[in-house]
DNA sequence: AATGAATGAGAGTTCATTCAT
DNA sequence: TATGAATGAACTCTCATTCAT
């Protein structure tokens, strides 16, 4: 009954600590995956007691859907920026670079999304059916449109997205193998680079 | 030690059951990552008792990196096929569409690959800093051999080598999010024609 | 981590459970060694469930070293005893009962100690290296002076050290033996008053 | 009913492989106590199967006791070869210098006795009941005999006896602890010199 | 708001022993 | 005789969670 969960006002300090606790599962979770983290872990990234922790959430689940939630706003923020009057080439240019940046400077989230996709997504089947199936479904038809009106090449405009987010994604869900492929390399300058060509010849129209 | 993993010739029996293992081991780990997979899960779905699952392999651990290992050679295959003395573009497209069939036929391998890697390849790095980069180096030499020659449009080949990784393994890795956002369509020739077009229009010289 | 053992200011009851799990530990060790114990029988024993006694020590191992290194300090006080400026007969009698009550008084800790150097002192090597090492050719030089000042008989002064230490530690180690030979005499004062005569017939100089 | 441990008549085989098992297990027991040894060790150390081991024997228990009771009679002889009508101080430094040549050449046997002796003989408390008690109770009186006709100075004769299995068999059973502190001596060549002195002077009557 | 203490449920692993041949 | 295969029972240890303060 007096749990911070269930508090009104939440106070200065349990932000503070929900913050940390979030922060910290983001860490562990986004490197061990869900089975793999540990409470302790957290709790010791946290800089809080295990108990205390338990005290903020209901339990791990709880902690892993919470940064789950959090995660799909911010994920699916560039989609929505796409801007149906825009320049379509320039449109779809500027998503793939907020991606890639996002995979720079958000691989924890990244990670974190790839690793319940990829065990069948369990705990997000829900966000994906209505949030994410809507967005790109309205996403699609933007594209359709433009090729339609001549000013894109034609193209599946859902496997476009899944390759936008393929290929921006990788640099943060592969990492390990790329750092091994690109000692010492700028990968991410190289990277946009390559994609800005990727995607500039396979949309240009002629 | 009397047991079946040190025996010098494996009898039928053990062939048998060592694959059943594997097999059982691919699916729970593929699914749950190492640390979400239980001992117990995969002796239930091989059909043996846990003990027995000891009897054939030294632990947890030994399944998994046997696993790794079986994985790397299939997974770099594709890669040697490509033909140095073959036409450029048909090579690529050809390595795209061994890749895509590959996610479709072996997406549990894909997935093993993904969570090790995802998680920082503790368990790989080795295989990734020699196998694998040798390889890479390899083939990006022979694409920009093709380049140099005018028969490739130009492109970084090392990102061109993982954005045909990231896009073809996307179809198994976020298979549940595909399948989502992709309701009753053919997805497989879809992406083979999608992914034919990409490169196609990427790499042509006009 | 937020165990017990790593806290810095111990409290009251970790104290007295830390001491119970030692006082269980040293029954069982003592009777079944190292790997005939349990932790089940160390629990029970101790009124703990087994989990709380790994909340107190990182494992059996820990909790068999920690026993040890206690063991150590006290099993060589006597020996630091013995006084160089004394009476060279009366200082080495009187080690001699010290030896012998601590055989009666303690010999759970004898037993701990003998079933750690009979499997080769895997755990205790170190200390026996430094240690004891120092201290029994410290108290060689000393019995060495005293003969040299014909104030003892002469001897070999390490094979006198483990005569005592095998004369008096036999009555705890083998006590399973001596109340079969000994039924219903009053062992330990006929040994003392033996140990007396041998050493005293032994050592003097006539 | 075809089992090996019931035919009346053990051809060379099993004769051959009976002493094998038992040879390997003396091994593994006086190294790791009856607890930490493991079937497998024996049959490794043997060169037989595991199954096999237990073709000849019962169990783990059955090769153990019946060590035991080999052990037995080799280790009560040298007691028994006291001659009552012999000299008395010869004839007890002729039993003690038996039992330091026994510590050198079966340790093994003495560690075995050592170990089940030290967790209170549950195996072997009717051999000391009935063999050895007789053999001690004999043994007493006969030294008792000498120690009244004066050819022996008075010493109580049973805590006689375990000094003299104490001081020889340390040598065996705390071989470790010896080691350490006698590197590079010649350990037994001195122990026997010290050991002669020791009961020359206890027992010589003046 | 916080934490030291405790635990039930399970995880991976070992091992004496049995089965089947 | 001999062994590859299999297992039940037990063991050490982990961990999310709860209790008590």
């Amino acid at each position: 009954m007096t749990q911070a969960r269930t508090a009104k006002k939440p106070t200065r300090i349990q932000l503070r600590n929900r913050k940390r606790i979030l922060d910290a599962a983001l860490d562990v979770f986004s490197q061990h995956g869900f089975r793999g983290a540990t409470l302790d872990q957290i709790a010791t990234q946290a800089g809080l007691s295990k108990p205390n922790i338990l005290y903020y959430f209901e339990g791990k689940e709880d902690i892993h859907v919470t940064l789950l939630n959090q995660l799909m706003d911010a994920w699916l923020a560039p989609l929505r920026e796409i801007d149906p009057k825009g320049d379509p080439l320039r449109e779809i240019l500027r998503y793939v670079h907020r991606k890639l940046d996002m995979s720079r400077e958000f691989p924890r989230e990244s990670r974190l999304f790839a690793n319940e996709v990829l065990q069948g997504a369990p705990r997000m089947r829900p966000h994906l059916e209505t949030g994410l199936k809507e967005l790109v479904d309205d996403t699609a038809a933007v594209i359709d449109g433009w090729i339609a009106q001549g000013r894109l090449a034609p193209v599946d405009p859902r496997h476009l997205i899944f390759s936008i987010w393929a290929t921006t994604q990788h640099y943060a869900d592969f990492d390990a193998q790329v750092q091994v492929l690109m000692e010492g390399r700028d990968v991410h300058r190289d990277a946009a680079e390559f994609l800005e060509t990727l995607y500039t010849r396979m949309l240009s129209v002629r």
